[in-house]
DNA sequence: CTCGATTAGTGAGCCAAGCTCAACATCTTT
DNA sequence: AAAGATGTTGAGCTTGGCTCACTAATCGAG
């Protein structure tokens, strides 16, 4: 019953999935505390710096870097809420568009990204290190594989 | 700088994998809400259904159900609440131990497992389906690979 | 046999990271 | 200028965890 044949590796793939992603970001949290910064807020800095596209960098929109994360632009205003709180983003206007706001990080918004640059990067070393960089490299390029043919897949 | 080499792999890995495992984690939500089932739930009546190391499966205290799922205990006693005022567990107590509780999986809870399985496997194979069963394979491969040298590290 | 230590489960209360729905200001278009 | 679209946010909810403190029961000396 329940067919237990060759084609549960996917199932299972999902399943190696969450628990790999569970624990490189504990692992992560665990790091970045010390230095009160969540992984949300890390990844939101990180997609804020390299925003492609943009020929001043680290401006955005907020609704633009809620898309960028994937996130409902009002969860995207807690994060940057926390953010400018901590003093690592500001909110500016936006000079075109008195609704928007413009987003840009600070002094320490840049020190803070070079910290969690270091940090994701070792942490990810540490977990990845037994798999050989080949296997790695097929790894990543299989999940973008799935991951945009199920973008093409749901926005047609 | 923060050193574009080759390694960054690792880091890029770590992003994919955010990304999959929120779709797969979104769509199989979808998918079970109509049941009544949350992803979690599903996760602990799988775990408990196929209990490995006991004769008669489907019984197992709840801190083995803690461990399995790698959560706290108390967090255990969330997921088995909802459990059983679903009807699809029973907690009942341990003949050896007055202590301890023992979750069985009710005929319902059967049930529900057949729905959840047929769900997960499809959902897997939907994001999954772009990829080649041989990258599935060392894709999952690589995957258990580093979770065992990192429960090796951990706890030693 | 009893008494202290340990273990199993849970109540209370917290946190992160999302979500929706509705309000409000501000464009944009007709 | 009125109608509608868009950008941001307040209020309040959800999931899936967590810790700390407590009770009940078992176990291990002595």
């Amino acid at each position: 019953m329940t067919s237990p044949g060759p084609a549960d590796t996917a199932a299972e793939l999902a399943d190696a999935l969450t628990r790999a992603m569970k624990r490189i970001r504990r692992r992560t949290m665990q790091r970045l505390e010390p230095y009160g910064i969540t992984p949300a807020q890390a990844r939101a800095l990180r997609t804020l710096a390299h925003a492609p596209g943009c020929e001043s960098a680290e401006t955005m929109r907020l609704s633009e870097l809620a898309d960028r994360l994937r996130i409902a632009p009002r969860s995207a205003t807690t994060v940057v809420d926390a953010l400018e709180e901590a003093g690592l983003v500001a909110r500016t206007p936006d000079p075109a568009d008195r609704r928007a706001v413009r987003l840009v990080l600070t002094t320490a918004g840049h020190g803070a990204l070079e910290r969690i640059s270091q940090v994701r990067h070792e942490v990810a070393q540490q977990y990845f290190g037994p798999v050989s960089p080949a296997e790695q490299d097929s790894l990543l390029r299989a999940l973008r594989h799935a991951e945009e043919a199920y973008e093409a897949g749901t926005t047609p």
